[in-house]
RNA sequence: CGGGGUGUAGCGCAGGCCGGUCAGCGCACCUGCUUUGGGAGCAGGGAGUCGGAGGUUCAAAUCCUCUCACCCCGACCA
């Protein structure tokens, strides 16, 4: 491409609303176009890179022996219905009617469609194992689009679909997605790990994360540097360092007005640790007393799996009713009929402060155990940093992450909602079993820039790259430069490189500048300075390493550096 | 949904409190000349319903009311 002819519109200003360095980038280099929150154009810069992602991608899971489908974005209510998404999705999901009245939704992902398709064709346990993907725009209606590409309304995805007769099975395609995934993440030059994490509402049993260190992230992960250990903050487990207490007497003190922790720790001059929250949620099993250390949170994912439904806060007239007390201060000590469940980190402990179930005061020098029972000590808490590996006992590390890709063991759930069922060798009827593996296109691109920009632009992975070379004449109206770069461009286009050069009549600065700012991996560099050596030469973005050879045998140089480029990401 | 911020030319911004030569600056763009190894110089030029609607006023970018959009923090998040 001549960029004297190329759509490339890029800018030395920043537009005001990026904060992170990979959209500030992207608008800058003139890949994206802004529509609306959430929502970009991609302009052929950007489409480009998006498609070698998409490429990579296809080549992996064909690899696996996917198949590649296309289905439709308009989905109609029935399915989702069927599986209780349709209100489970809640606003997430973008809806519509149609002319008649139907409801008709952009389908945020594809699970429903998918296994409405295998249950009418797959039948037989020897139709199986299959893996169906697709790539295409998902619709989620997200609360609060942000950070550019990094949470949009309207994003790529590649989501497989593995069906298999048993769990075996599903174990199996579960691993050929895992190491999949791993090889197009490297592939796209990304340093990622990955993380056990929560399956949310997908339902399922198992799942991992595929995460990309960075501070633009929105994911949390917990790292134990020690032996590997690494989990999503959602479902991370963690052993906190234990608080030396001993045992007292218990006493009730007067603790006007002071409800939250900050506040009783402050007023009885203990610190928070000494502590015991004492939250009352209501179940749909009925109200259930949780006890939290001071400084601890509680962890609702993991919460909702202790309790195995939905749950929420007690309201201020459902404390009072079942405590006798305003919450603030409530606690365990003598109440009756109601479930108590505490989090691992109390166990043992001695000399604990909570309510005494008594508006304005607080009961001190508390035991479990002693004082008030517990049914059930648990992990219930979110990780703090510091707290300890659960399988080395080194202190955590909690770092922001991008997460680009996600894999689930689903189970029957969708099978058994939309009547996927196949014979199996006995003649008996049986769910599918069904996992899902979804990988975010916008998410690697914008994980790669993050990984790999300096302050003058984008450096791009040579896989990802929208082309791999640039030529750079530097005064295209030398009649040297320009008959040299022609040549080049001519070889290396016809040799199938995929070739920028910047035939435009401007000033070296200007498209310096521009070359840095679009992170092309190699540049090649024409200008009569060096020519009057007879070389030209030959710069690599990333190191900003220049060979300088010699100008009648460049064009195999710069293919040996471009193809030696591409055999590093393999 | 709660809190905060911002809407003036393609981009970045000033002006607003104190209404009246107030439609402005820089970059980008167009023309000409000079320039050509890290975002050139000079001269000339085009471009904006001041987010929208209503109101106050002789007069509104500026004051008031409503509204829309965008960004950030939080809640939420397959």
């Amino acid at each position: 491409m001549r960029l004297s002819k190329a759509f490339i519109p890029t800018q030395k200003e920043t537009p005001a609303e990026a904060e992170i360095l990979s959209h500030r980038l992207m608008l800058r280099a003139g890949m994206i176009k802004p529509h609306a929150a959430g929502i970009y154009s991609y302009l052929p810069l950007g489409w480009r890179t998006l498609r070698k992602i998409e490429g990579i991608i296809r080549e992996e899971m064909d690899r696996i022996g996917g198949q590649e489908f296309l289905l439709p974005v308009l989905s109609k209510r029935d399915i989702w219905e069927k599986t209780g998404r349709w209100q489970q999705a809640g606003e997430l999901m973008f809806r519509l009617k149609d002319r008649k009245g139907a409801d008709l939704c952009l389908a945020p992902t594809h699970e429903e469609i998918f296994a409405a398709i295998a249950a009418g064709q797959i039948r037989s346990y020897r139709d199986m194992p299959q893996i169906w993907y697709q790539i295409q725009t998902k619709f989620r209606d997200e609360p609060r689009p942000r950070s550019g590409l990094l949470r949009g309304r309207q994003f790529l995805m590649k989501d497989s679909y593995s069906f298999d007769v048993d769990v075996g099975g599903l174990d199996q395609s579960y691993r050929l997605h895992r190491e999949v995934y791993q090889r197009i993440l490297k592939r796209c030059g990304l340093d990622f790990f990955t993380v056990r994490a929560s399956s949310g509402i997908m339902g399922g049993s198992e799942s991992e994360e595929f995460m990309v260190l960075s501070s633009a992230g929105e994911d949390k992960a917990v790292l134990c540097k020690s032996c590997g250990y690494a989990a999503n903050l959602e479902v991370s487990t963690s052993k906190a360092p234990a608080y030396p207490c001993e045992t007292e007497e218990v006493k009730k003190v007067y603790t006007p007005g002071k409800k939250t922790i900050e506040e009783v720790s402050g007023y009885l001059h203990v610190p928070p640790q000494r502590l015991m929250k004492s939250l009352l949620m209501i179940s749909q099993k009925g109200p259930v007393m949780v006890l939290i250390r001071g400084d601890h949170q509680l962890n609702e994912t993991k919460a909702q799996q202790v309790f195995g439904c939905e749950f929420r806060p007690a309201e201020p007239e459902e404390v009072l009713k079942l405590t006798g007390a305003q919450a603030g201060f409530i606690g365990p000590v003598g109440l009756e009929g109601i479930e108590i469940i505490a989090d691992l980190a109390l166990k043992g402990a001695r000399g604990l402060i909570t309510g005494a179930n008594e508006d304005d005061h607080h009961l001190t020098g508390l035991e479990p155990g002693r004082d008030f029972k517990v049914d059930r000590y648990t992990d219930l808490r979110t990780v703090l940093p510091g707290d300890l590996c659960p399988e080395c006992t080194s202190p955590l590390d909690i770092s922001s992450a991008i997460e680009v890709g996600h894999i689930f063991k689903l189970g029957t759930k969708y099978s058994e909602a939309l009547g996927a069922t196949f014979l199996d060798a006995d003649g008996e009827h049986r769910p599918i079993i069904m996992g899902s593996y979804g990988i975010g296109l916008e998410r690697i691109m914008v994980s790669a820039i993050e990984q790999h920009a300096d302050k003058d632009g984008i450096v791009w992975p040579i896989t990802i790259a929208p082309y791999q070379v640039h030529i750079l004449p530097l005064n295209f109206e030398h009649e040297e430069v320009r008959r040299l770069s022609e040549r080049y461009y001519d070889v290396l286009i016809g040799r199938r490189f995929e070739v920028l050069m910047d035939d435009r009549n401007l000033r070296a600065g200007t498209k310096f500048k521009d070359a840095d700012l679009i992170g092309i991996p190699v540049r090649v560099t024409i200008g009569e300075r060096t020519l009057k050596e007879g070389k030209i030469e030959i710069r690599l973005r990333k190191t900003g390493k220049v060979y300088k050879v010699d100008k009648n045998d460049a064009a195999d140089k710069i293919a040996a550096v471009v193809e030696r480029l591409s055999a590093e990401m393999h």
